[in-house]
DNA sequence: AGATCGCCCTGCTTGC
DNA sequence: TGCAAGCAGGGCGATC
């Protein structure tokens, strides 16, 4: 499950090897992954034909590629299996190939679009002024972004009417942060995740966005020293989640803190890892 | 209008 | 052994 540094890693990858390319065929070869692309699947390759693919952006996990002479960008997701991969055009297609974009040069590799579960996908947007696809013009800046205004997002958080974790994971707020680092940055914090946010005091809240950072950008530091190959990307398996988790996926194993077993909760049709020793529940869940 | 929650998808794991 | 249920979960959009 690619979050945020993942996503950042693939953006290097994308950068490196597909920037500065210009698309010669695009082949699409599953309609849901470019659904989002309403004009539908030929629409999508007949628009990027012949266009130079610029530098390579991302916010939370959302990356895109602007087309050099238009006022348009590839929009990407990779939801939660997604992967782009630079191939060379002689290497089988893969089990799960949904989009393949061949360019117009002679370096022998196209960039190719695989997801298994299909909740990630590919489309093309007119940009807003700022330069961002409009469809996601309502994602809140992500904390690794230099420009991400702290005092402004604890002030937000402060007003909503809402728990901790269904903060983090609001991409209007704060995007990037996962199921993943949401649990990890909440253990990192001792806080409950369904504490109420208008509880949280401005100093806790601060330390947990610190948290957010710290453990986003550990995973950046592992996941950023494998892009060197060919391949853009990875899978999400950057290795930080084997070694490095303290919360997320622990089920019964002991907090590295206190000893006391983590446990698992139903959430929102997800999982919450937390422990129940070092993560008070609110006195008060209403 | 802000908050909540069901749904989309498929391969692996678990349990009977 | 085989089948079915459970699980993974980001984000859209319907609903309240």
């Amino acid at each position: 499950m690619p979050e945020l540094p993942e996503v950042e890693v693939v953006r290097r990858g994308l950068e490196r090897w597909v920037s500065g390319r210009t698309v010669a065929e695009t082949e699409v070869l599953h309609p849901r992954a470019v659904r989002r692309h309403t004009a539908g699947g030929a629409d999508f390759a007949a628009q990027l034909k012949g266009h130079t693919i610029g530098t390579a952006r991302r916010r939370g996990k959302y990356l895109w590629l602007p087309l050099a002479d238009t006022d348009a960008s590839i929009l990407g997701h990779l939801g939660m299996s997604g992967q782009l991969l630079v191939q060379p055009e002689s290497a089988p297609d893969e089990k799960h190939l949904r989009i393949r974009i061949r360019f117009a040069d002679t370096l022998g590799t196209e960039l190719r679009f695989v997801d298994q579960r299909t909740f990630g996908g590919l489309s093309l947007h007119e940009n807003t002024p700022d330069g961002l696809p409009d469809v996601i013009a309502h994602i809140a800046r992500d904390p690794l972004d230099p420009a991400f205004d702290d005092a402004a997002f604890l002030t937000a958080l402060k007003l909503r009417r809402t728990t901790v974790k269904r903060a983090l994971l609001d991409q209007s707020l704060i995007s990037g942060v996962g199921n993943i680092y949401a649990d990890e940055a909440l253990w990192r914090g001792r806080l409950h995740y369904e504490r109420p946010t208008a509880t949280l005091p401005r100093p806790r809240a601060t330390e947990l966005l610190g948290h957010v950072r710290d453990v986003m950008t550990a995973a950046l530091d592992v996941g950023g020293t494998s892009f060197d190959s060919l391949y853009v990307n990875v899978n999400g398996e950057s290795g930080y989640f084997d070694r490095s988790l303290d919360a997320y996926g622990r089920e019964d194993e002991p907090c590295r803190r206190c000893g006391t077993p983590i446990r698992r909760r139903p959430w929102m049709n997800r999982s919450s890892y937390f422990c129940p020793r070092c993560q008070r529940a609110p006195r008060v869940v209403s």
